[in-house]
RNA sequence: GCGGGAGUGGCGGAACGGUAGACGCACGGGACUUAAAAUCCCGAGUCCGCAAGGGCGUGAGGGUUCAAAUCCCUCCUCCCGUACCA
């Protein structure tokens, strides 16, 4: 009987479907487990073996833990919506929904052909109407819980997909999907307040099982910082500015402000003289695209011709603006102070402003307090700190914390005293306060493009925003021929007459439809609810469902999304549990980020991600075709840490395509014996892997549970050419191969004799037995000075002497030891023995 | 700049401070074959040596330890993330 997987791998996957093995349903006796892959965007080019890593994988702990009594919930959708799937359309020049269907169903077929257990009854495909109307519900809970505004606001624009974009969509200045140049664009637009739960999604993401890496980006992404907001009065006008700092102890150092080119104030103040300047330079930064700006060039900015008071000594400081400072975050404004801030010393540099050191440098606070200069007094502080320091200068500034000078009543302060004494005084005068910042901006979520969902939102003149009633839903995404993006901030939809005219759900006056779409990430931020509850009509979920099913205990994808479809279900998942619609904070308890598969593209050079624009894709159907898919899913995993990138090589398929083979033939022509395994060497050695195995399989560590499955079947063929292997054995290793590869693993049970499927009867799952693992001998390493030099056998019951007098008898070890004084033995027991010799 | 990860044979990679290079690929030799492919067996870090054996070896250099790929310090290279966030 030779191994040929085509003749039984489709066979099982009948088998399965026929019997719903992988319906997941609610089970008493049964622990649940909801093991989740990222649900892919339907592309036309379907799936190449770089995709299949992380879905081989998740399949891989969905059917260990099924058949480790779990019952497990794997499902499988379509991120449908969205730019990738509509460009590709555009591209094409085929309809988004005739080139989403097909898609769907290519990638679909190539799942199945997989053989992963996703439970397709639970199928999920966020373009459709049944499920887009809950997509557009949970705008209108965002909006009812206040989370939801309309704001005109200069947002990131991509000329090439014309379309509004979140940050989180902008990489390094472009667009995150096609990687043209993003501009600004003036729009009106929908937003969700996600900086509302800044704090929240800092302080919740500490206890989730996932990898540190994505914890900091997230972390980093919020930015929280620390500090304080100042009231600064304008000299000669009742205008005051705020500004917020993280170093309030420098406060006396501020030696001029920078507002930021977008500033309300800076028309008001600017002075006639320094007007056509200060007009000139706005319309140069605002020109300079997000690239342009990113670039580090030489500090740029304009005098306002007004000046600022600082409120703790009463000093003028010029007001200038400078492209360095930015409207988005904090006050749009600072106070700048170039003897203890980096930016600030190379604008005062470039631009000649005055440089006033008020924290001291730890040597200079050692020879003050060497000289014996009292600290608690701070006019002798600045005192000695002039006489002795003040003609200094230093190339860099000072950021570092120390002690402060030349602050009045606070020199001699540490600055970490300092700050709190400041921010005390301010708040008594009610000029400044403490406050902490976040980097995060709120979520833009208006795009105008046509494939999405469309805003439920209608406009009406008399009522003015009006949300569409939840039994009104889903506001129907119209079928037409033209949907090309406009490319002037207008929806494709806008121009459809009979989509924009509607009534106004509130009066029944005539009003308008929002024509902008859903951003694609809102489809995604919820689905992992909708897998729970899929059958669910009147509803997007049923509370007993998601309180069954949910939260997600495992998480498979890629770590593209770390800052956004991750931080973004976050959001929604704490909105629904604010709402009373979710019991759990968080949707993932654990993720786990695969690596890229690499390839060398066929032009040479070095192996680089996979990816059909590169030529370098690897199709998964004719290695099917070839190999076998249980062998392919066996590459796939034995190629490297699942979590570390891989480069993919023909030839390491086929040699774990003939490991298989090997195993098919050991157990359809080896010399096997009925029953339990005697031999005591065979027990040992596959109770040994049978633990390795379990144990890396549990850890997740794929890679090396195929080499422990290869060396342990390397064994038990060299084993059977003296020695018939009994039944049990080769039964155990099957089972453990199941979850591997499941088809061939169904085969060799089904040939072994037993009635249903391992998936079907979940046999006993095999567990090591400390008792064979015992061994009455070791072997005993022997080093001298650290080297090895010697093994021996040593049985088990020997004291240390013994087994120390053996080790000496050894001819090798007698002859280092010839003539040397031993000056210490170390032994670790059952292992080594290390002579010290002098 | 900052933050994270990684540097181990010809290659992918193993190795809770305790025999470095498991497992696999590629390679060499042999068996089978008219021959080839497939398969099976054997070999293999490197240097010296016919061999037995020994020296050297986990990016570089130090250190801790009876013992370091593994822990500590300094440095180099590559990859990823991030970047005027006051």
């Amino acid at each position: 009987m030779q191994y040929d997987p085509a003749s039984f791998e489709q066979k099982w996957r009948d088998i399965w479907e026929e019997k719903h093995l992988h319906h997941a349903v609610k089970s008493d006796d049964r622990p649940k487990y909801y093991c989740l892959d990222m649900f892919p965007y339907p592309s036309g080019e379907g799936l190449h073996v770089g995709h299949w890593r992380g879905y081989v994988l998740s399949d891989v702990v969905s059917r260990y833990m099924t058949l480790n009594g779990y019952q497990v919930m794997h499902p499988m959708g379509w991120d449908a919506f969205g730019l990738p799937a509509e460009n590709a359309a555009i591209k094409k020049g085929i309809h988004p929904v005739i080139q989403t269907e097909a898609a769907t169903s290519n990638m679909r077929r190539q799942l199945k052909d997989m053989g992963s257990m996703y439970d397709w009854e639970r199928e999920v495909n966020s373009s459709t109407p049944e499920y887009y109307k809950w997509t557009q519900w949970t705008f209108l809970k965002a909006y009812e819980l206040g989370l939801a505004y309309k704001k005109d606001a200069p947002i990131n624009w991509c000329p090439s997909c014309a379309t509004g974009l979140a940050d989180e969509e902008v990489k390094d200045g472009c667009c995150e999907r096609c990687g043209t140049a993003v501009t600004k664009k003036g729009l009106a637009q929908w937003f969700l307040a996600i900086t509302k739960y800044s704090q929240r999604l800092i302080d919740d993401i500490k206890d989730l099982d996932w990898p540190e890496k994505v914890k900091k980006m997230q972390v980093d992404w919020i930015g929280r910082s620390e500090g304080a907001e100042v009231l600064f009065q304008i000299d000669g006008f009742e205008d005051t500015v705020l500004i917020f700092t993280t170093r309030p102890d420098t406060l006396y150092g501020a030696s001029y402000m920078v507002l930021a080119p977008e500033h309300e104030l800076v028309s008001k103040i600017t002075t006639p003289e320094q007007k056509e300047e200060v007009e000139a330079y706005i319309v140069r930064t605002s020109a300079r695209s997000e690239v342009e700006r990113q670039e580090r060039k030489d500090k740029t900015g304009v005098f306002t011709g007004a000046y600022a008071i600082n409120p703790v000594n009463g000093q003028k400081i010029p007001i200038w603006i400078a492209d360095y400072v930015l409207m988005g975050y904090g006050t749009g404004a600072i106070m700048a102070v170039p003897a203890h801030d980096e930016r600030d010393w190379e604008f005062a540099k470039a631009f000649n402003l005055p440089i006033h050191q008020v924290v001291m440098t730890a040597d200079q606070a050692k020879s003050l307090k060497a000289d014996g200069v009292d600290f608690s007094d701070s006019k002798a502080v600045d005192e000695a700190w002039q006489k002795k320091f003040a003609q200094e200068l230093y190339e860099v500034p000072y950021c570092e914390c120390g002690w402060m000078v030349n602050s009045e009543e606070f020199s001699g302060y540490k600055t970490e005293e300092g700050k709190k004494a400041i921010i005390a005084k301010l708040e008594a005068q009610s000029i400044g306060k403490s406050k902490v910042n976040y980097r995060l901006r709120d979520w833009l979520i208006s795009r105008q493009r046509y494939w999405g969902a469309p805003i439920p939102i209608v406009y009406c003149d008399k009522c003015g925003i009006v949300p569409v009633p939840e039994d009104q839903l889903p506001v129907l995404l119209p079928h037409v021929e033209h949907y090309q993006p406009s490319g002037t901030g207008a929806s494709p939809l806008a121009s459809i007459e009979e989509f924009v005219h509607t009534t106004c759900p509130k009066c029944g006056g005539p009003a308008k439809r929002d024509t902008d779409t859903l951003s694609q990430w809102l489809c995604s931020s919820w689905y992992f609810l909708r897998y729970a509850s899929y059958d669910c009509q009147d509803k997007p979920w049923r509370r007993e469902d998601i309180d069954y099913w949910n939260p997600v205990d495992l998480y498979v994808g890629g770590i593209e999304h770390a800052v956004l479809h991750l931080l973004y279900s976050r959001f929604y998942t704490k909105m629904f549990y604010d709402l009373g619609l979710v019991g759990f904070k968080e949707p993932f308890k654990r993720l786990f980020n695969q690596g890229m598969i690499t390839k060398v593209p066929s032009w040479g050079g070095r192996s680089i991600k996979m990816s059909k624009s590169k030529g370098n894709v690897v199709n998964p159907d004719s290695l099917v075709e070839k190999y076998g898919t249980d062998a392919l899913r066996a590459y796939l995993l034995f190629i490297g840490p699942p979590e570390l990138d891989a480069e993919w090589i023909d030839s390491g398929l086929e040699g774990v395509y003939r490991w298989i083979r090997r195993v098919w033939n050991l157990a359809t022509e080896g010399k096997i014996v009925e029953g339990e395994e005697k031999d005591p060497e065979i027990l040992r050695t596959s109770h040994k892997f049978i633990k390795k195995i379990n144990d890396d399989l549990s850890r997740l560590h794929l890679n090396t549970v195929v080499s422990a499955m290869m060396e342990w079947s390397n064994f038990l063929i060299t084993k059977n050419a003296s020695t018939p292997i009994a039944k049990e054995t080769l039964e155990n290793y099957i089972l453990l191969l199941a979850p591997i590869a499941p088809h061939v693993a169904e085969e060799l049970w089904s040939i072994f004799g037993h009635e249903g499927g391992i998936f079907e009867t979940r046999p006993t799952w095999p567990r090591h037995d400390e008792k064979y693992l015992h061994e009455d001998e070791f072997k005993l390493v022997v080093q001298i000075n650290g080297k090895v030099r010697d093994n021996i056998m040593v049985s088990k019951s020997l004291s240390q002497e013994e087994i120390e007098a053996k080790a000496k008898e050894s001819s090798k070890i007698a002859s280092f030891l010839e003539g040397k004084t031993i000056r210490k033995v170390i032994y670790v027991p059952n292992k080594l023995m290390n002579f010290v010799v002098g």
